[in-house]
DNA sequence: TTGCGTTAGTGGTCTGACCATTTATGAAAA
DNA sequence: TTTTCATAAATGGTCAGACCACTAACGCAA
C-alpha cells in the first residue's frame, strides 16, 4: 500500500543491480552478491531476487554457478535464440524474411570489405577445408575483419534462428569460390557468388 | 539425482511453456494457465514457475496482469532494451558501432528500395513538416516498403539503442532531401545524402 | 609438503502462508 | 424485473523458512 512506484519488486531489484554494476563498474567476469546477501541489502525476499536474476540470466547477461556464485559476462543474444523463436517464427512469412535478413547483412558485409580495402586476410587459409560449418566460420571471420561486434552479434542472432528452422545446408563449393575470390580481394565476384546461394 | 537432464527447474518450465503455446497455437492476446495450475501440471513448484515466467515476461513476451491472470502478446523487444543497454553500452566502442550499424540498415535500406525499383509511396506525403521523430517515422516507412518486419525490428531495436545514448539530434534539412529524393526515385542521390548525415 | 575429509558459503528448489487486485456471484434494494 | 452492492473465488505479488547439491577453502593427518 505503501509503494507509491506500483512497480513489481523484482523489478526494483533489476534496476538496483543494475546500478550496482554500473556504479562499480563491474566488467565481465566479476562476481555480484550472493542472492542472500543482496536479499538482505535490497530488502526484497530471495525469491524476488532470484526472479530478477533468472530474468537476467536468461537475457545472457549474467552466469550462474551452482556453488560459487553468480557472475558477469558480457551480453550473447545466443542464449535467448531459441526462446525467441518460439514467439517470433510464428507467423508464417518469418522464415522466409529470416532467410533475407541473413543474406542481406552478409551482403552488406561484403560491400563493407570493398569499400575499406581490406586485403590480406590471414585467417581465411585455415578455411580451405570445407567443413560442415564452413558458412558461419567464414562470416564470423569476415565480420570480425570489419571490427563491429555488434554487427557480428546481429548477424549470428538472425543465422542461429536459421539453423533452428532446419534450413537445408548451402552449396559448400560456392562457399570455397566466395573464400578464393576474397583471396584475391575480388569482392564484386565474390557479391555475385554469395547471391547465388540464396536463391 | 534422478533429473539426468541437468537443466534447472524453471528452464524447463519455460521450454514445457513453449510447447504448450506452439500446440495449442495460442496468440497474442490470449490467456495462458494460471500459476497454481503450471505449477501443478508442470510439476514444479511455483517458485519455478514464476522464475520462468517472470524471465519471459522481461523478454516481453508475456504481459502479467495482478488478479487476472497471465496473456501472450506479440514480441517486442523494445522493453529490454533500457535493460540491456546497460550491459551493452559498457564498452566504450559500443556506441560507435551503434552509430555504424544504423548507418549501415539504412543504408541496406534505400539499396533494397532501389533495387526493388520502389514508386510511389504514399505515406511520404504526411512527412512533409519536420518533427523530431521525422527520422524515426521515415525509416518506419521505408522498412515496411520492402515488407521484411525482421529488419525493421532490428533497425528498431539498434536505434532505440542509439536514443539511449543522447545521440545528437540529426540535420532535418538532410533529412527532408531524402524525403524528396526518395519521392522523385532517386536513390542513389538519396543514398549520398543519407550519407552525410553520419559523418 | 602432500593429500584428503570437513565445513562454510552459495545456488536450486519446495512448501505454505498471507496480501492485493480483479471478476463473478448472488442477495438485497429500487 | 432491474439495479446495486457486498461477498466470495480466482489469480498474481511477496515473503519466510527449510532442505538439498555443489564448490572451494580450511586444516589436520600422512
Amino acid at each position: 500500500m505503501s509503494n507509491p512506484s506500483k512497480m513489481k519488486v523484482y523489478q526494483e531489484v533489476l534496476n538496483k543491480i543494475r546500478h550496482f554494476i554500473q556504479e562499480r563498474e563491474l566488467e565481465d567476469g566479476d562476481r555480484i552478491p550472493s542472492e542472500r546477501e543482496l536479499s538482505e541489502q535490497l530488502n526484497a525476499s530471495r525469491a524476488s531476487v532470484r526472479e530478477a536474476l533468472r530474468a537476467i540470466e536468461l537475457l545472457g547477461l549474467i552466469e550462474t554457478r551452482h556453488g560459487e556464485g553468480t557472475f558477469l559476462r558480457t551480453y550473447k543474444p545466443f542464449h535467448s535464440v531459441e526462446l525467441l523463436s518460439t514467439f517470433v517464427l510464428t507467423e508464417a512469412q518469418t522464415k522466409n524474411e529470416l532467410n533475407e535478413v541473413q543474406f542481406m547483412l552478409e551482403k552488406l558485409c561484403l560491400q563493407e570489405l570493398k569499400r575499406l580495402n581490406v586485403r590480406g586476410i590471414e585467417e581465411l587459409k585455415s578455411l580451405d577445408d570445407a567443413s560442415e560449418q564452413i558458412h558461419n566460420e567464414l562470416f564470423i571471420l569476415l565480420f570480425n575483419q570489419l571490427g563491429n561486434q555488434l554487427l557480428l552479434k546481429i548477424w549470428h542472432l538472425v543465422a542461429s534462428f536459421q539453423q533452428l528452422t532446419e534450413q537445408e545446408q548451402l552449396d559448400t563449393s560456392d562457399l570455397q569460390s566466395i573464400i578464393d575470390q576474397i583471396k584475391r580481394q575480388e569482392y564484386d565476384q565474390a557479391i555475385d557468388t554469395h547471391s547465388r546461394l540464396y536463391t
